[in-house]
RNA sequence: GGCCUUAUCGUCUAACGGUUAGGACAUCGGCUUUUCAAGCCGGUAAUCCGGGUUCGAUUCCCGGUAGGGUCACCA
């Protein structure tokens, strides 16, 4: 309510430690709906103060990602902003800039042990059973702060903090939340626990969405605000997005895959966001499909789940088929074209492919199943295949002779699914049992168990392709 | 283990003290039908347990249980 009149701004602050998984694009999407939705910025920012876990090419596949996606940041490292740079390695004066604030106020000091002298006293704390604290050793007379040592924070006031947080309510921390954790690292880049709290300062963050893991380390947050004097964003809990099997947080390890992997399989960005959007969020109204356009109309700070939920493939696919539903043809085509060889890049097929998959990926599994082939190729299959159960050879021949001949008077521009239905329903319908003339129809133009109907069919292959493909049929049965 | 936190059908969720606890996915059945898919109709299925507060608790409070998070020179 505070920030009625100001504007909106949030950031996505990934670290390049390898590809984006859903976990990662939830977040994005969040911020993102949060900042389009009140006309605010989105800031893409990148955390890359960790060297050592940094992994090559990370960034680009990350900006890749948010781009399939259609996640647009008004500002980020590739596009720069008024509060360039975004990317926290090119940031370092800034850091620097606050160290020293903090140095002068008494609030940062030089940590004189070394990693391994600071690893035994944690072993021996956890020896004896008790939280290990590394206020308990502070040192006496620090060293001045060189650069080469890390920085520490020096907590003043050991207290149990209490905060507001836009999702979970009131929270707390008990006093041990709170310890001289380290700002700068012997490396001399700052730790994410100091720098966010810089960056977001500087370029204006209103709306921090984050994940759970960061609930115990906010009183260290709190305590830094407190120490700069500056006045903190909104924090914006997000429930965890739980794997598939079991009840762990997903992560990496489990399950979790590159977002990328959705492309490939041919899964539509707007379902993605629909889908995961959804995990941890619902509007208002029950409203389960929506375009991205939709969701930020629809999205709502307020409505942000507590309780984590779990990661479902199946619904994934349901969404999936809904928005390939709702595609205009043109770009349904694209689509499907993409997945299908020159030879089977007909518009008549679309419908029929459409309503057999949920992700078009789907169509390489129908096309490795032969599912298609009758579209291009003669059908090969055995005489017994085209006799009804309930009927003989000859019957089947004489039906298909019948249908063959009213077909035949049929005019080319009147063969379409709906006059061929009505022609063979009528000839079926005079027979104890309509398999005997269908089931027959279907397996001469297809070949397959399963298939659509002979109708759509027919009218696929044409006229001249479906009098031949009777001819075949009607000659199997005369061997 | 300490601290923090969460808890409605199998799954995602609605309910903001009073509902026959609603919807969606999945599942099952039916319709349609020559098979498959799609579509339509319908069914099964949930408030973790125990105490309070209240005329009345899914909802508020306490305890238990179970889950999750965190205790880095990672974010």
């Amino acid at each position: 309510m505070e920030n009625i009149d100001k504007k909106v701004i949030t950031r996505f602050a990934p670290s390049p430690t390898g590809f984006m998984h859903i976990g990662n694009v939830r977040t994005a999407i969040y911020d993102w709906a949060c900042a389009k939705k009140n006309n605010g910025t989105f800031i893409l920012r990148i955390e890359d103060t960790d060297k050592a876990r940094e992994v090559e090419g990370s960034i680009e596949h990350i900006i890749k990602s948010l781009k399939w996606l259609g996640l647009n940041w008004n500002e980020g490292p590739d596009i720069g902003g008024p509060n360039a740079p975004y990317k926290q390695s090119e940031r370092l004066e800034s850091y620097l800039k606050y160290a020293k604030i903090l140095i002068d106020k008494g609030f940062a000091y030089a940590d004189p042990y070394t990693e391994e002298e600071v690893e035994i006293m944690r072993k021996k704390a956890e020896e004896e059973k008790r939280p290990f604290l590394y206020r308990d050793h502070r040192p006496e007379n620090p060293p001045i702060w060189d650069g080469t040592k890390p920085l520490r924070f020096k907590v003043k006031d050991i207290k149990s903090y209490e905060w507001d947080d836009l999702v979970r309510g009131h929270l707390k921390a008990g006093h041990e939340a709170l310890d001289d954790f380290i700002l700068i690292k012997s490396d001399g880049y700052p730790t994410y626990n100091f720098a966010h709290i810089i960056d977001d300062l500087e370029m204006g963050v209103t709306h921090i969405l984050r994940g759970d893991e960061f609930i115990a380390s906010t009183p260290k947050f709190l305590s830094v605000y407190d120490a700069l004097e500056i006045k903190r964003p909104e924090f914006v809990i997000l429930p965890p997005i739980m794997g598939t099997d079991g009840r762990k947080k997903m992560g990496k390890r489990d399950g979790a895959k590159d977002v990328l992997e959705y492309q490939k399989e041919g899964y539509l960005p707007e379902a993605m966001i629909n889908y995961l959007a959804l995990i941890g969020w619902s509007p208002v109204d029950e409203k389960e499909i929506f375009s991205p356009k939709e969701l930020i109309e629809l999205f709502d700070i307020n409505n942000i789940h507590i309780s984590g939920g779990k990661y479902n493939d199946e619904k994934l696919d349901w969404v999936n088929k809904e928005h390939i539903k709702r595609l205009p043809s043109d770009v349904l085509e694209k689509y499907v074209f993409e997945w299908l060889p020159v030879e089977l890049q007909n518009k008549k097929i679309i419908p029929l492919i459409v309503e057999r998959i949920s992700k078009f990926g789907d169509i390489k599994i129908m096309l490795e199943g032969g599912e298609l082939d009758f579209f291009y190729k003669d059908p090969i299959y055995t005489k017994d295949k085209l006799i009804y159960k309930t009927t003989t050879p000859k019957q089947t021949l004489k039906n298909l002779e019948e249908a063959k001949g009213a077909l035949v008077m049929t005019e080319e521009s009147e063969f379409t699914k709906e006059n061929i239905k009505a022609i063979l329903m009528e000839l079926s319908d005079k027979l104890e049992n309509r398999g005997q003339l269908l089931h027959p129809m279907r397996f001469a133009f297809s070949g397959l168990d399963k298939s659509p109907d002979p109708f759509i069919l027919s009218e696929i292959l044409g006229k001249s392709e479906t009098i031949h493909r009777l001819d075949n049929a009607i000659s199997l049965l005369n061997e």
